[in-house]
DNA sequence: TATTGTTATACTCTATAACTATA
DNA sequence: TATAGTTATAGAGTATAACAATA
């Protein structure tokens, strides 16, 4: 829309190319240092995100299921590998015999912690070269944005 | 940085943890919304990728496999599977007897045009909801912070 | 009957190692 | 020898379908 002239908010007027593609191409280099990251502590960009969510939870599988939007025997895969990995570990729930909830292992925990440290580290210095105020600016967009997708 | 009293830009000081949050669910949601759209056209974002740098060069396979980070055996898989669906071919090279060209075919011209199209429609949605100037903004600053990713 | 979770199966994606063919 | 590419193999990740147990 910022090629055109007297928009409002909202309307159905294409995004400029530029501001897709230098977005796309953004999100590209900054799975890329997630990727890395990973892989430098040797687990997946799936299971890192995985330990990430279990930081503050110890969600039941079918709400796991909905966190990564991923289909429940997904998900039951996904838990098998982390926990044959000592990383978490099942515990039926006690409201549900149905249900089974996953938490942290100490092992996970402590991966989970320094991963996310290094995550924060490494993206934080592809904006390191915007100025404090940039940076500001950047950082209410992206998370109005974002919160756009979630809408979606 | 923003945080930080005084600071300059470039300094080793870490960036705010609202703007690594925002910038990591961003590029979440956007991954989220091109294998959406990869999903409908009953390829994955892999295939979309290698489509996508197809539509205006026919690499070896070397060369693609440097363009895309990958093994060459995980390129040679991924192309068998792109040409039993119709949509690149491989030919040989006429310099090097060694080597191999891809090219898409008509139907995969198709598929990556229209694919390419939803994607820009789809992710502009999500920018849809910043007036025109903060569009202008946060194009520029994505793009600096990617060129940023593609230094490091 | 509906929900929760697992298992069986099949496919894609990825890498390592071993191989062939060409330079 | 070095490079280009394929194949064999193994493992992660994903989905669908069928199943068992619980609500």
């Amino acid at each position: 829309m910022s090629s055109s002239i007297g928009t409002v908010s909202g309307s159905q007027l294409p995004a400029a190319p530029e501001l897709v593609d230098g977005l796309v191409e953004l999100t590209f280099a900054v799975q890329q240092v997630i990727g890395r990251v990973a892989a430098a502590h040797e687990v997946s960009v799936v299971q890192a995100r995985l330990l990430g969510i279990l930081r503050d939870r110890e969600p039941t599988m079918a709400a796991l299921a909905r966190f990564l939007s991923l289909d429940k025997s997904s998900v039951s895969g996904l838990v098998d590998r982390a926990e044959r990995r000592g990383l978490v570990r099942r515990y039926g729930s006690e409201h549900d015999g149905r249900s089974v909830q996953v938490a942290l292992t100490a092992a996970g925990r402590r991966l989970a912690e320094t991963a996310s440290c290094d995550i924060a580290r490494q993206v934080g210095a592809l904006v390191d070269g915007l100025t404090d105020a940039e940076q500001r600016r950047f950082a209410t967009l992206a998370a109005r944005v974002a919160r756009a997708g979630r809408e979606a």
